[in-house]
RNA sequence: GGGCCCGUAGCUCAGCUCGGUAGAGCAUCUGGCUUUUAACCAGGUGGUCGUGGGUUCGAUUCCCACUGGGCCCGCCA
């Protein structure tokens, strides 16, 4: 049913008349954009270009094809009287949706519109399967997600989302380089899981007695071994997982490039990420304002910092960097946060997406964090409860993270063993404790910056996308149950 | 985990309120047309209406359950 039979007697066709439907190579020469870009040059030249057919429009002699690469499209005019035998069985055999090769000469139609005048076409790949409509494409969220390649037909913005996605990427690899930082690989599959709090995803390994293994959430443990052993600058683009819920912000495989400094310390990362992100916006759009969802947001470094306990204190008159544990019932209640078990940290997390997080639409610093919800952070200096960390914000989402990196052993055993308390109540959040990694610190840990930056999210802020699964090219579905007719049979 | 909405042809949708076994456009097929671009003109093909059950003489339509998706809320980045 989803197979049509006309176009197996096509492929038939094609082989009857000794023209192979799925050949090895094709010489392309050029794309759509550059010959739409550059016509005054390309102009009565000759070129090959090679892409999908997504529209036919046929009248007796002569016929255009809209061929699409991965640049754009452009019209091929086909003129029966100017090409040979094998290109004319090759066009009685094309439909919308085949790969075609199309050599010519660069012309503009009597409309004017910009073509190349084929001389030789060429089968590429005839395809089996039937195009969604040219005018509606494909829309339908969970048919774009299912059929990506579908998807990337039919909208080529989708192309370009993840093309600033990679670019994104790259930037972030080029700065990190260019401070001297080791891009490094670390396990994925670990023993013990650590360097944040969620609920792992675990597997099995069956050669090891069929041992239960993690895969990671962070790498943050392992690259700090990395520093102690002298490394200095390193840095991981790490896919990490968590087995929690999705949502517009989350997805339970994520992507973030963590960066670790010796003898830096947060206030350096502050002016990183400035330099980072203004200049990825001012190269990629050629300003430093861009449009998100109808507001601008503006990357003109400083960034705005928020001293969030004390913001907090004056807008609310809670003062979370030293809440009691009778407090916390009180305000959970009296602020309607909605918690089941009101600990600390969930109250100021609470507290700080009710009051503040709003206020995060332009790239904001918000720092310095009470000690009791950054395990792994020194104090900040002239204040024992609060650490030196900060959080990136942008378009109200938190982007990066970052530490001044606690590095002493006998503090951070006693962080460890608070965090193993908390896992034996049952918080199954909690991470286990990681013998390796104190007895790692222990050798000593020069003082440290790290981060972690988020690449899922800055991309949704630069492709004004308001949903996580639009950079994601391959969100995680529930599985449905194969048809049979999907299976490729006639 | 809770709430709301949705699933009909390859795609985009109508029909369901008020039950009588389906309709449009595009795609596809046949014919016509040598400058179209949502080409046009004429004719045709294509659907176990997400799955299962119930009510009914009869269910795409009403009811229930399940399943897949979207949005919002709760929790982690």
């Amino acid at each position: 049913m989803a197979i049509d039979n006309a176009k197996l007697e096509s492929i038939e066709a094609l082989r009857k008349a000794g023209i192979e439907p799925y050949p090895y190579s094709y010489h392309v020469t050029t794309h759509a954009k550059e010959i739409k870009d550059n016509f005054s040059e390309f102009e009565g030249k000759e070129v090959s270009i090679a892409g999908r057919a997504m529209q036919l429009r046929q009248m007796g002699g002569i016929t255009f094809i809209d061929v699409q690469d991965r640049s754009g499209k452009i019209q091929s005019l086909i003129r029966n009287n100017d090409l040979d035998q094998k290109s004319l069985i090759v066009l009685a055999n094309a439909s919308i949706g085949d790969t075609l090769g199309v050599r010519g000469i660069v012309m503009k139609s009597k409309r004017g519109e910009m073509s190349v005048g084929a001389r030789e076409l060429t089968m590429l790949s005839k395809t089996l399967r039937t195009l969604p409509n040219k005018w509606q494409g494909l829309t339908d969220t969970e048919a774009r997600y299912r059929s990506r390649h579908v998807d990337l037909m039919m909208n080529q913005e989708v192309l370009r989302t993840f093309e600033i996605r990679a670019k994104f990427m790259h930037h972030v690899r080029d700065i990190l380089d260019s401070r001297g930082g080791i891009e490094v690989e670390t396990p994925i599959l670990q023993d013990l899981y650590g360097g944040a709090s969620a609920k792992p995803f675990t597997t099995t390994y069956h050669t090891l007695d069929d041992k239960q293994m993690f895969l990671r959430i962070s790498d943050e443990l392992y690259l700090k071994r990395l520093i102690i052993g002298g490394a200095e600058r390193v840095y991981e683009v790490s896919k990490d997982f968590r087995n929690e819920d999705a949502d517009s912000v989350h997805n339970p495989e994520f992507t973030q490039i963590e960066y670790y400094e010796a003898y830096s310390d947060y206030e350096t990362f502050m002016k990183m990420m400035e330099d980072m992100l203004s200049s990825f916006v001012l190269k990629t759009f050629g300003s430093l304002k861009i449009d998100y969802q109808g507001e601008t947001i503006d990357f003109t470094p400083p960034f705005a910092r928020m001293y969030w306990v004390d913001e907090l204190k004056n807008i609310s008159g809670i003062d979370v960097s030293s809440i009691s544990d009778e407090d916390l019932k009180r305000i959970n209640e009296a602020e309607k946060l909605g918690l089941k078990h009101p600990d600390r940290y969930h109250v100021a997390d609470s507290l700080f997406d009710k009051y503040l997080k709003g206020k995060t639409l332009q790239p904001t610093f918000v720092l310095d964090f009470p000690t009791y919800m950054c395990p792994l952070t020194k104090a900040k200096r002239g204040n024992s409860m609060l650490a030196e960390r900060f959080e990136l914000y942008v378009a109200k989402m938190e982007v990066a993270n970052s530490y001044s990196e606690l590095t002493d052993p006998l503090y951070q055993r006693k962080m460890f063993e608070e965090q193993e308390r908390e896992r034996k109540k049952g918080d199954d959040e909690a991470p286990p404790f990681d013998e390796e990694f104190l007895s790692a610190i222990e050798y000593g840990m020069p003082p440290t910056a790290g981060i972690g930056i988020s690449i899922d999210r800055p991309a949704m802020v630069f492709t004004n996308q308001t949903s996580i699964k639009e950079v994601i090219l391959f969100p995680p579905m529930k599985s449905i149950p194969l048809d049979e007719d999907s299976s490729g049979k006639k």
